[in-house]
DNA sequence: CACTTTCTTTACTTGTCAGTAAAGTTTTCT
DNA sequence: AGAAAACTTTACTGACAAGTAAAGAAAGTG
């Protein structure tokens, strides 16, 4: 007597599990190197039953690409009443801590290696992905600019600028080298340049936020 | 009476039609979506003779990427003589209409889809690519440092913040969308504001450096 | 020019994969 | 409970792909 009858219950169920085993064999094995055969084994199920949820291999596909979308990037919300340099590091270590995890980082080695063969599924994670980030982080440092913390002309650019400064360098590193896992130390060391620079060519006032976010460091690490 | 049989001549004109049809299929179509016949056929040749050449489909595959490696990034030597803004000018669009060239992108993200079932294929890229690419950058500030140019404690973390700066925005961008062609104009965006906030950030004479790119900018957008 | 060696092809073998038909099972409704 | 609907499975088809055997063509050598 529920609302969701026990079909339906099943069915999402099962839905579900078929999505999580195409993103697990696909990011594996790519698009073409994964099998229907092998999706349908790994959410325990079988291959027409695959058919009867998803017309096609591509639609299996497309909808699994879909799916994660929505959450995996949310937007940031800054902390109300922290300093601009707290926020900062709030910011850096959120997306950090998402973007580097091992599953995501498969994800996006996939997406770039389909982005051929797929271009909706590429231009959809651009734009759900980075680009929501970048409005973000845009709002955020027009609004620290409006408080006179921060100096440029085009937002834009300037998100562009951070996000580039803090995680381009070891993202890039871990999107060719998957093994190589990069610890928490050497994320910390690209962060804290990152917004070291940052804050030397965008704050109004750098020697105290430089200051500030040495400060910031050293009270992490004492933390830990 | 050449030097070179002719048989030895045959031998590597087609094993340079393979390695190119392959990179030209590979890309295209994937790793495990390539097929050794479809290789064969756009080389003019038979799959069998292909496998006179290659033991198997993963040797050429690594065969392929080995033999790109050697020039696609060929070490940046700045001009002798020339202003600290205008070397990074230089170096700036030496490495955009490199990395930023078509073919270069769709070789960049075969590389990174397949990273995970060709480890090496991937560290090699980095080695090779990324890597040396930044050896050449530190060493290029390191001497503007010792002219009191630039200012900065670690030569790796500046370099990685100039790349970061200049071309991480519009090469993410270009790997997930393919077809979005990143007009000269754009890039030549980002590359200015990279530049910008690097002097800001590093210069020992931020204004007077500012100016001269302002000025080397207006001077490049006349000669077009 | 004949003969050997190397290279290249046509014609297979074996395995795998996307997708489906038809039969069997579970759930819902009366 | 029993009929009807929705769901799931076993067992298949046709196509295509990696790799190979054996015959055929092209070079080099005496």
């Amino acid at each position: 007597m529920n609302q969701i009858s026990r079909r339906e219950q099943n069915r999402l169920d099962k839905q579900n599990r078929l999505l999580s085993a195409a993103i697990k064999v696909f990011a594996d094995a790519g698009y073409s190197g994964a099998s229907m055969d092998v999706i349908a084994a790994e959410a325990g199920l079988s291959k027409p039953t695959l058919y009867h949820y998803f017309p096609s291999k591509e639609a299996l596909f497309e909808a699994m690409m879909a799916a994660p979308r929505e959450q995996m990037m949310l937007a940031f919300t800054p902390a109300p009443g922290k300093d601009l340099v707290d926020q900062l590091l709030d910011f850096a270590w959120a997306y950090a801590d998402t973007v580097m995890r091992p599953d995501f980082l498969s994800l996006a080695r996939l997406i770039i290696g389909e982005a051929h063969r797929f271009p909706d599924v590429g231009r959809d994670y651009q734009d759900s992905g980075p680009d929501k980030v970048l409005a973000g982080l845009m709002t955020f440092l027009i609004a620290q600019r409006d408080q006179h913390r921060l100096t440029f002309e085009e937002a834009e650019l300037a998100a562009e600028d951070f996000w580039g400064l803090i995680l381009s360098a070891p993202r890039n590193r871990a999107l060719h080298v998957p093994n190589a896992d990069i610890s928490q130390e050497i994320l910390a060391r690209y962060i804290h340049n990152g917004i070291r620079t940052f804050l030397r060519a965008y704050s109004t006032n750098p020697e105290a936020d430089l200051a500030r976010l040495a400060k910031a460091i050293s009270a992490r690490h004492a933390e830990k």
